[in-house]
DNA sequence: AGGTTTAGTGCAACTGTTTGCAGTCTTGAA
DNA sequence: TTCAAGACTGCAAACAGTTGCACTAAACCT
């Protein structure tokens, strides 16, 4: 049988009341009576019942972590950051995974509501209407979406972007493709503002594309038809494609084109040749989400982003 | 403020219990009350509030998963395979990270014990000793470990390492070298019995190595001083340290010598050359364990492991 | 017609903790 | 010496459900 709060409280003759402060309000206990009551619950094993605490207390101490797809390698950095900070501050960790679907969210969310104390939503689908409505059930932090209402955490892609293409026009490219991601993607469309102001290259749009390795793979044909010396890619995965499909057609990177990803995903870093690429600083983010949801505040916080210069960029033949 | 089975009792005009049971056993209402509470139930946006339901049922509906490190790519598709699993049955899912630390793993135990139904404990480093004492305390699944009185789940590496000597042996190749993992890792030691079983190959033993891509960049001098012209490293993230390390002493994969890692990660299917390896049923250990979990059956499960052929690996020149 | 089952519902106790209120006992100050 | 203020501690009512038991009424059998 499990040991409750009222055992320890019999065996160490006090009350009940007593025991619980103990561990949950200790300074208001005297100290002979808390060592006391300290070593007969550890001589009992007790361990005090969080599902109950949270019925009375409405804090459950736990959080929950919804991402899209926790088998693509953008996320587990984030989710093994947010795990940490959770546990630093005695919190539990519910993940959950969505699969790419607007409806598990809603569906996660709802389902989450009793049994968190917030979420943290990472790259939703979801409308701001749906998230909305949601919002008033649970406290939310949002990553890398803008929310009315909820706090959110940026990580600032265009600046990574901006600085990715000045990276190249420093190696002497004027001409360079940018290999989009899927329509409508917010993240997509940072990229391509900054990138276009960066002067004395001329852009090229290559897309909307897939966000995967295929995506890149599929559009080699098209960069090498551009005519373009590098290329800034929607992020590591289409950048890793599109040096295989740039492979396929004879072009060698960075010698023919130089690539650059976006996020540095460990693929990347263990790929040969290695990936230039722009940081997304995911740990951070997951980090700062948490301790933004368990300190309640509805700050919306920027991450800086930065470029990390590896093998698949180099000057143009 | 949250709507409860009360206000739903009220608002029906029908007694809490019978409210109750509309959610947890339907049968036994009537059918026109039901679906009267059903709709009541709607309209007010109730929603069981799972903590209470645990404390008289006993059961939480929550599953714990104990990991050594989200971040290495081995982990995330089992984490999401079990996430899915849990879900289908609507379990919620608490997923921890050890950072390869024993105690991390017997806390988090001990945390989770009161909150979840089974935890699934993912090559656990901690000694039998204490698993055992913790498996009173909660129900277990031990992924990769053999636990008496836990239900385990087995990948079958041993038979992976077999075949993957046998295709570089059926290569022409008559020297293999094994870079091991860490001293005293049991997946170490499982794959060299296999491997030595295999006839008309010499193999030499090169470790132990950390289980890293430095490991096997490290590796990579002794590889060449041994002759070997084929390599079985202890997983992907060797094999491919090893192939850059190799690079770097002028040696091409697979053309100087191949090697076949173990794992299967995402990195390595990205990798150039892309990487032959022993592909584990992770995903498919990440379900069996929910399932065993939920339905409580101690039984231990091996499942196959096979050999997938891309393109680190060729002919002896 | 009378007895027995059965389906449906209500009652109330119980799950393990927290917490506002009230009581007791010291302690310090006037 | 008296009174007020603390410092502890106990009491009991929540929190949101579940469930064994009892009760009623209808249906089913002879």
């Amino acid at each position: 049988m499990t040991v409750t709060i009222r055992d320890v409280a019999r065996a160490s003759g006090v009350h009940v009341s007593t025991v619980s402060r103990t561990f949950s309000a200790p300074h208001m206990v005297n100290a002979a009576t808390r060592s006391r009551v300290l070593t007969v619950a550890e001589e009992l094993g007790y361990r005090p019942n969080r599902a109950a605490r949270a019925l009375t207390t409405g804090r459950t101490h736990n959080l929950g972590l919804i991402v899209a797809d926790i088998a693509n390698p953008f996320f587990p950095p984030l989710i093994k950051a947010a795990h940490a900070a959770a546990r630093q501050r005695d919190y539990h960790l519910f993940v959950a995974d969505t699969d790419e679907e607007p409806a598990a969210e809603e569906e996660l969310i709802q389902a989450f509501s009793k049994q968190v104390d917030g979420v943290v939503l990472c790259s939703p689908r979801s409308s701001n209407k749906v998230l909305e409505r949601l919002a008033e059930r649970v406290p939310f932090v949002v990553i890398n979406r803008r929310l009315r209402g909820a706090a959110t955490v940026l990580m600032d892609v265009g600046h990574g972007a901006r600085l990715a293409v000045e990276h190249l026009a420093g190696l002497g490219h004027r001409r360079v493709a940018l290999v989009t991601g899927p329509a409508g993607s917010w993240t997509s469309d940072e990229i391509r503002t900054a990138a276009e102001q960066v002067p004395g290259v001329e852009l090229v749009v290559i897309g909307p594309n897939p966000p995967t390795e295929r995506g890149g793979f599929g559009a080699a044909e098209r960069v090498r038809e551009s005519g373009a010396t590098g290329v800034l890619a929607y992020n590591d995965l289409v950048a890793i494609g599109l040096i295989e499909g740039l492979g396929d057609l004879g072009l060698e990177v960075p010698g023919d084109v130089s690539v650059v990803g976006i996020d540095d995903i460990v693929p990347g870093r263990l790929n040969r040749p290695k990936l230039t690429t722009v940081a997304m600083p995911t740990a951070a983010a997951g980090r700062l989400a948490v301790d933004l949801l368990i300190q309640e505040v509805a700050a919306t916080t920027s991450l800086e982003t930065r470029l990390v210069v590896r093998d698949s960029t180099a000057a143009p033949r």
